[in-house]
DNA sequence: ACCTGAACACCGTTCAAGT
DNA sequence: ACCTGAACACCGTTCAAGT
């Protein structure tokens, strides 16, 4: 049987989600396919290539449309619903980390904070340090928190999990320091919470 | 010639600044050491022990000692203490991250953090969560950092380099929004940068 | 356009046995 | 205590050739 792009795409999404990132190998992959491992490079230049079209087919599925108004509200709910399009499927944080990391795709999250924060005022140069800094703290504390989520059926030994509230505290700190520069430029009221 | 596990750890060391953590392999850092693979075995469970220990060999060849009084900048040292320690060596951002993500080791950052914050008073539930923003923040920007230097040598496009200020001020962001919950139960100064 | 067959140059890990 | 020899069960990638 044939297949185009994106059902290899679609393939790896399942066979992440079933047995993890370690087990997405271009063999195992081709073997869900019926297809020979040099199939996949027909459609993919290389692994790296493959991984990113996941990345940025799993962060599609997590889309939601912004509700918010304020930036600071936006910027709140692009990085929870990152933050549960990453724990939507296995290993999905240490997946949209490596491809971040290799600058080979999944660039959307970061590219709708920097569209978030504009109206924040933070300037050319603090904007983009600001959009990162969220960016790291999400990939961050979902990596942690998906980790040790999956503990149990994995071989590390993970210690208590995360407390529910830990992603929302953590964000709030981030976002209340971007808010005393958006302050300092003078804006927003500084006590909300976030 | 016989090695005990100091040796190895050096000598691995050695392999990751020379060629990168994606070479360092046990067979090949074997093979430096002019012994069978199988010889690593008897020091190391397996390869994430190993990489556990390389990565507390370089974090102990970067620590230095706090100069600081104050909770912020002690908080501030250590960041980029940490900072330099994993540019100092190949790929030593990466290799902490993952061992700090399998959870084997790589935790004194983690530690000399909440050490450092206990004067803030953010109580007992809030003080890890900042010290986990903050390590997030180090290792983040710092991968980031190290893999775009490094870019010209890959394969990755990189875009351009991070400005020198990145990293502070993506650090001074989060340590003014600790500070204003410091602030909030009544102790420093909230307009001194960091 | 999509795939096969066959090969190349590798991996981590185990385990009995040696000194 | 430290190591060898040999094997097991895998990897990503290339490339000529097929339909």
């Amino acid at each position: 049987m044939r297949h185009h792009r994106d059902d290899v795409v679609r393939h790896a999404i399942d066979v992440l989600d079933a047995y993890g990132l370690a087990d997405l190998t271009m063999r195992r992959l081709a073997g869900e396919l019926d297809v020979r491992p040099s199939a996949l490079y027909h459609h993919f230049r290389d692994k790296q290539s493959l991984l990113a079209a996941v990345a940025d087919e799993l962060l599609r599925r997590g889309a939601r449309p912004l509700a918010g108004t304020a930036w600071d509200e936006q910027v709140v709910e692009i990085c929870s619903g990152l933050r549960d399009a990453l724990l939507a499927y296995r290993d999905g944080a240490e997946l949209v980390s490596t491809v971040i990391a290799f600058g080979l795709g999944a660039s959307r999250p970061y590219d709708d904070l920097v569209a978030a924060l504009g109206p924040a005022g933070l300037g050319d140069e603090l904007t983009p340090t600001a959009a990162r800094t969220l960016l790291h703290l999400v990939l961050g504390h979902t990596l942690d928190e998906q980790t040790h989520l999956q503990a149990g059926s994995a071989g590390a030994i993970g210690d208590e999990p995360r407390p529910r509230s830990d992603f929302t505290a953590g964000l709030a700190l981030v976002v209340d320091g971007i808010r005393l520069r958006a302050v300092a430029r003078g804006s927003a009221r500084l006590d909300q919470g976030a």
